[in-house]
DNA sequence: ATCCTGATGTAATTTTGCTACAAAGTGAGG
DNA sequence: CCTCACTTTGTAGCAAAATTACATCAGGAT
């Protein structure tokens, strides 16, 4: 009971809830926004109950008094209000869509990063950073986030690749060797083809990192399972969240990645940008000069 | 004073602070985390000042009184703490980073809602429904993005193009007509090739939509600018975060313009999904049995 | 040096949230 | 169908927390 949001929180225990707390939960279901604002007394006033029933109410989601619950609740809306409350419509206007998107988004990172699995994710950097090679794999969505792994892993010194069809996907694995690490990103992980390459790769005896939304085949395939657990999206108009939390994600292994390689690589990384921010701007490469400051 | 999350507002107000308000600042800015459990008379305590000066500080900040000042915190810190406060330290656990890395990303896509522009982006939707065609740019970080709205925008009906290198851009530009959109995708918005890109594309009629970190070059040579205003990001360990916002200010524009095409477009996409599923696992394709069910 | 302005603290007031207890409702067993 | 036990809800009083009014103190200007 004590994991999630109060109005997650809330959402699951509303059976468990008496009656008169049920009208609580109602009001400040309906309108989180403006229940944070009121006070013990008109929050009893707007529900028709008596104050101790709120206070009561507030004990039962797990919260430590009135006080807390406001503070806990002002969080859970200042992340904006959980999907399964916010359904885009087509009424309504930009800047409420603009507001129920970004909410939304900011909701599944906070949802993931409150249940993603710092152990897991520690082996996947020992692989990675032990790896000869690494090859990211995924299709749709999941490859555009295989496509920024491959932008980003080479800067760390270590040799990556990121083959876009399955073809190509499938003869990446078939290369592969024990030294090499197999990163599957597949927010379904049941896409078929990504499960035969990741098959192959694993009888080669590649390490297979696998990055999916839930308990799925990949993850039984896997020797390191990275769960990204994105909310529910059934609705027609929601847009593909999955893949912002894959690259946060991927930005945290990069992250330790370097933290683990310590100061040569931030060397490396750090003259890279000096060059890039040259190079985007059309001045030429100044050689030597440069190269004295940067290392 | 009235714009950002109270951190920010802290932050900005330094020096604007008497001396005793900036001590509470000091200790607000020092353990945000703390300071929310904290009650007026605690936290004036901790200080070393009396309680009014507390109220005093944060009428200062734009609170009204210290219970809204404490709810505003707590919403801060929800969205974690801004990048400025919490740096990555190769200290760290992985936990405290995951910690950090996401608190980053959320704070940053905090950021972009607050300062994005509702009208630009209507603007922009206006033009992009009304394209014959789109083009989508962007090298780097930014291209990937412009990767990831060209598998979104054709299931709307809208037919486009994310060209990957800069010849191929430049090509594209100089066949565009004045039905064309041209979105230029670059955070610094200084990025030469762009640039040029851009006046090929605006000297041929062409309409261009700039998606850009802050004003710039292409801001101005942009018909429609959307600011999509990352937070700082000087730090050698912080990841690109902008391409984050960018992909939800790209969400964003597509389900507008899902809304804006109505429901023969919504079939499409009901239909899309159900068959993507289908195709994931490997089944074969099923024609007319489904098709009835799903036009 | 003294007066004035603005910053800070003290104390009283008001508001707010909590708790103990009483009343009302509910259901099971006689 | 009544009664007793138990659960749920409300009442009232109390403690603590926040706000406000006012007094004092510090620092700068005349």
């Amino acid at each position: 009971m004590n994991a999630g949001t109060v109005l997650e929180r809330i959402n699951k225990g509303l059976e468990t809830l008496r009656r008169s707390e049920r009208k609580v939960a109602d009001v400040v279901l309906a309108d989180p926004h403006g229940v944070v604002r009121m006070t013990l007394a008109e929050l009893a006033e707007t529900v028709g109950v008596s104050q101790p029933t709120i206070v009561r109410f507030a004990n039962a989601i797990g919260c430590d008094g009135f006080h807390d619950f406001r503070i806990q609740l002002a969080q859970s809306v200042a992340l904006g209000i959980p999907a399964t409350q916010s359904v885009i419509e087509a009424e309504d206007g930009t800047a409420t869509l603009v507001s129920k998107i970004f909410d939304f988004s900011i909701t599944s990172l906070d949802h993931v990063r409150r249940h993603l699995d710092p152990q897991a994710l520690d082996r996947a950097v020992g692989a990675i950073t032990a790896a000869s090679r690494v090859v990211f794999i995924g299709l749709g969505a999941s490859g555009i986030v295989a496509m920024d792994a491959e932008q980003k892993f080479p800067l760390l010194g270590v040799p990556c690749s990121a083959p876009i069809d399955t073809h190509q996907q499938f003869l990446a694995a078939s290369t592969s060797t024990p030294s090499t690490v197999l990163v599957a990103i597949s927010n379904t992980g049941r896409t078929a083809s990504i499960l035969d390459t990741v098959r192959v790769a694993r009888d080669r005896g590649a390490t297979v990192v696998g990055i999916t939304g839930g308990p799925s085949p990949l993850t039984e395939l896997s020797d390191i399972a990275l769960i990204v657990e994105s909310l529910d999206n059934t609705d027609v108009y929601t847009p593909t969240i999955s893949r912002l939390a894959q690259l946060v994600v991927i930005d945290t292994i990069a992250t330790m990645t370097l933290l683990r390689r310590g100061e040569s690589a931030l060397g490396d990384v750090r003259e890279m940008k000096t060059r890039l921010a040259q190079m985007r701007t059309g001045l030429p490469y100044q050689g030597g000069a440069d190269r004295r400051e940067e290392i």
